[in-house]
DNA sequence: TGTCAACAAGACAAAAATATCCAGATATCA
DNA sequence: TGATATCTGGATATTTTTGTCTTGTTGACA
């Protein structure tokens, strides 16, 4: 019981994304700061562009940007995007003498998928930027990052090819 | 964001057993009565056994049997049997910033299974079984089973009880 | 225009989950 | 004892998920 690999990235890149507003970020520095497989990104953001919750822009200075307003994406938005949360809908059995009402084993497991929906549902991505509770934003963050100095390719240190 | 197929698998067979009380189950009604691959039934049974939850018997007359109190036996006790519900206890990112803290991301991600096995900790097998809203009782039923009829496979209709 | 930086997308590969098969170990009963 | 029923557990096959690679397209800019 949990949330697919590919859904757990997606949340991390738009996480990300969030974070670095108005600053297209390449599928190398989203990789690196999201521990995620570079060459699997794309498989990622397919979904997320095809709602329109991010787009991509190629060439020089180009990568991927939010489309939409932190507080307007759900954690669900997401997870829909790429794996919609699977809430029962009729008996898996196909059993004819249930028609569409769930008996009490499967009523049981969807009401909590809907709870998870619900909860999923209420959760905003800019919510969690701002509720860094004292320590760390997100995801990355190397300890310098609280203390406002940036590691990016554009801050300080970090390779400049 | 789903149930694994085999953690749906043991749930129904331990209902399936849960509504044959002292009454040994072949590997092939439980298949036909919970639409579960026979054959891949010994795998979804091998970590049942081994959490001492069901017991087999051999030979003629064998099968399974719930070795607890269907009181005693919850969702929960099923799924982690099976395929343990995964919280997130530490950074997924492995990022040394994070120690044992987890961002909001994970820390919202985690409460949302937290609920979850909480919810099923909460619900016991033998609640289901009672639990019949009215209508059917579980996993089968064709209809017949409600008015006490025994419809079982193999052709004739079987021993009544 | 040419060149380089970047995404797009499909083909391929590896790993994990799901499913099948079968020889062997037990158990029951005649 | 023999015959039959039943689980056990390992080997294997299939499908899905996850991950990689490569070729092509787009955009910026000198």
């Amino acid at each position: 019981m949990q949330l697919s690999q590919t859904a757990e990235y997606a949340l991390r890149a738009v996480v990300w994304l969030a974070e670095h507003p108005g600053d297209p970020q390449t599928t190398q520095q989203i990789a690196d700061g999201c521990k995620v497989p570079v060459s699997y990104l794309s498989k990622v953001f397919q979904p997320l562009s095809k709602v329109g919750m991010v787009s991509a822009q190629r060439g020089l200075g180009g990568g991927y940007v939010l489309e939409r307003d932190v507080d307007q994406i759900s954690l669900l938005d997401v997870v829909n995007a790429v794996e919609p949360v699977q809430r029962i809908r009729s008996c898996p059995l196909k059993l004819a003498s249930h028609g569409s009402k769930l008996c009490a084993l499967h009523q049981s497991l969807d009401n909590a998928m809907a709870e998870v929906e619900q909860r999923f549902g209420q959760i905003m991505i800019g919510q969690l930027l701002r509720n860094s509770t004292g320590v760390r934003p997100l995801c990355e963050t190397t300890g310098l990052a609280q203390l406002g100095i940036s590691a990016r390719a554009g801050g300080s240190p970090g390779q400049a090819p």
